[in-house]
DNA sequence: AGTTAATATGTAACCGTTTTCATGATTGTT
DNA sequence: AACAATCATGAAAACGGTTACATATTAACT
């Protein structure tokens, strides 16, 4: 007398499609033709099937359908910190249009550490990620070659970089600093200050401070090495650096900073010194927060879209996994705002 | 003559590990072991096996794989927002202790949509999770219903609920807030008024006022309806949340907000009507954002340490993954910071 | 050496979908 | 009415791994 071999490891005959394809009394290709093809189903049986997977609160198994379709709708996204709101509004804009696309989002965040994405993007690759999207371009070599050995399509953001020979979505730090620097120098001022990123480990500092320097030469100006201070991200740090651009130059007349957080922070140490902004000094951020406008005095700043931002990036690197030509590089606009802390050069 | 019947709809026989076993000389089940349980293998094999894996650059399937083992080492979070430091602190800490455990972390944003939160749970199933994060307790029944039909743990954050048959991890709005109320009170207010999230939709400022109106109760005190002001979250709406609160109680001495966005935008806006705070008006707000302790009067706010929090829950879930005995719920201690924005009601 | 226990490996079922091909049911055409 | 063309459905083979069980091999005792 034998028994029926029972050499199945789990129970058997579960896929959640059997059993939607058994209530509706059709085959399992029925059952997934309803959710892919439904054109291609006969009204009845559509409606039966549908029915069917209502009542069994069926979702559809993604492993599964990853391994048949040799996908994972999945997406990486590889970004310095989250604490921040230009960043945050990038990553909900790409979020909502990812999530659209039937598309989910996974973020690493590296607050800054180089060696952090490299191990981050290999566990994405590791994951099963079918595209990526990068913030900046200077990186550690490894990140572009793990992401090209594997064939994963990436889209650089926060940076337009046509002459790269990686596809960007981006402002140009570049143009927007120096239009700022422009403006403060038709407002009179030759006394220049920077706070900024450390550049060392932020290529998009480092063109910013490209764009003021380039600029105040050709007006035969220039920035002391004393007058650019490195500081990380914070509004305490805003403060620390406006104090040690005073300790060491005085006489400065005007600030660029390269975030609205450094610049408020600037701001506040300024009016705790009792300097008159704009009157004994001007002062101009990076990115336009919503707080930029709310302060008083309100601050002049470079407006950066980081939402259309995102949709961008978005819409560029689904494009990219579907083989469709994109394009190569992706400008987004910045703009001078200008509010109350900035003003003429004290005579 | 019959020509074997080639039904195969791709190429057959690509399976990655298939080749590493043909060129180690072995079966997929050992090179599978290799990688999993490299105990069981002799060293054999294993050095054979691993040669051959790093030869063809072989990199195992995750779909494969997490369909094999039935599970995906994904895990979702549900959240409002990423626009504001206290949820970004929250996200920044979950992605880190769930990277370090080999989870990725999959973000759901909603902008307090409740509808939004369904589709998102419905996406994140789909994309298939081991577990999820949830904010806040209130949410459309349909949410809890997918969850527990799915058979995926889940885990409530920023909120303290013991009696909640949900396991929690959070701090406790109503004990926080009533701390601030009764702090206020001590200082002689009598005239109160509240800002705060439209309690509708969100169960946490719900708490909050309860904690404010039970606080004041003991004392014999109330907030007249006209004093309890709803508005979504940014500076401006704290903004015109106060003046809508002075529009309608001019007499108004104190004035507790459900965030320190409100409270700051409220407290701009008593400056600009040059009401002195705190002589005139004290502002209390919840969160302990950075700006607070570097605006001019410091914000007198709740501390929640968020950071903590985050670590504490993926801590949770991950218990709940492994089917370790858990805690049911965890209360993240609050503190009430006191600064400037708040003094001893005006005579 | 003979028996037993432990260890290493192979075989094949299974995870839950998608899709190719075959078949059966309809419809349209002359 | 006969035949072709179209449409709807089903059967079963993939997708690339993991693992229960069987089997072959080696080590460990009497």
């Amino acid at each position: 007398m034998t028994l029926p071999s029972s050499k199945s490891r789990q129970q058997s005959g579960t896929g959640g499609i059997r059993q939607v394809a058994k209530a509706a009394g059709v085959s399992t290709a029925t059952v997934s033709r309803v959710f892919n093809h439904p054109d291609s189903v006969s009204e009845k049986t559509r409606l039966r099937v549908a029915e069917a997977a209502n009542k069994l609160f069926y979702i559809p198994d993604s492993a599964a359908k990853n391994l048949s379709s040799q996908r994972s709708r999945r997406i990486g996204a590889l970004i310095p910190t989250i604490d921040d709101s230009i960043f945050a509004r990038f990553v909900t804009s790409l979020q909502r249009e990812l999530g659209d696309a039937g598309y989910s989002l996974i973020l690493g965040i590296n607050e800054f550490d180089e060696d952090l994405e490299v191990k981050e993007v290999r566990s994405l690759i590791e994951s099963g990620i079918d595209g990526i999207i990068l913030c900046g371009e200077r990186r550690r070599q490894e990140v572009y070659d793990l992401l090209e050995r594997h064939n994963i399509p990436f889209l650089l953001t926060n940076v337009y970089r046509p002459a790269s020979k990686h596809p960007s979505v981006g402002y140009d730090n570049y143009a927007g600093a120096s239009k700022a620097a422009a403006y403060l120098m038709d407002q009179g001022h030759e006394k220049f200050g920077v706070i900024d990123f450390p550049s060392l480990s932020n290529d998009r500092a480092e063109r910013r401070v490209e764009g003021i320097t380039h600029s105040l030469a050709e007006r035969g100006l220039k920035i002391r090495p004393e007058c650019h201070i490195e500081r990380p991200f914070s509004f305490e740090e805003g403060r620390i650096g406006l104090r040690t651009l005073l300790d060491h130059a005085p006489d400065t007349t005007a600030v660029l900073c390269g975030n609205d957080v450094l610049a408020i922070g600037a701001l506040f140490e300024a009016q705790e010194r009792n300097l008159s902004v704009p009157k004994d000094l001007s002062i101009i951020g990076f990115d336009n927060l919503e707080l930029a406008s709310q302060i008083s005095p309100g601050l002049t700043t470079v407006d950066v879209p980081t939402t259309a931002m995102g949709s961008r990036a978005a819409e560029t690197l689904l494009l990219m996994l579907d083989q469709t030509p994109w394009p190569h590089a992706t400008r987004i606009p910045t703009n001078l705002i200008i509010r109350g802390t900035t003003g003429p050069a004290p005579v």
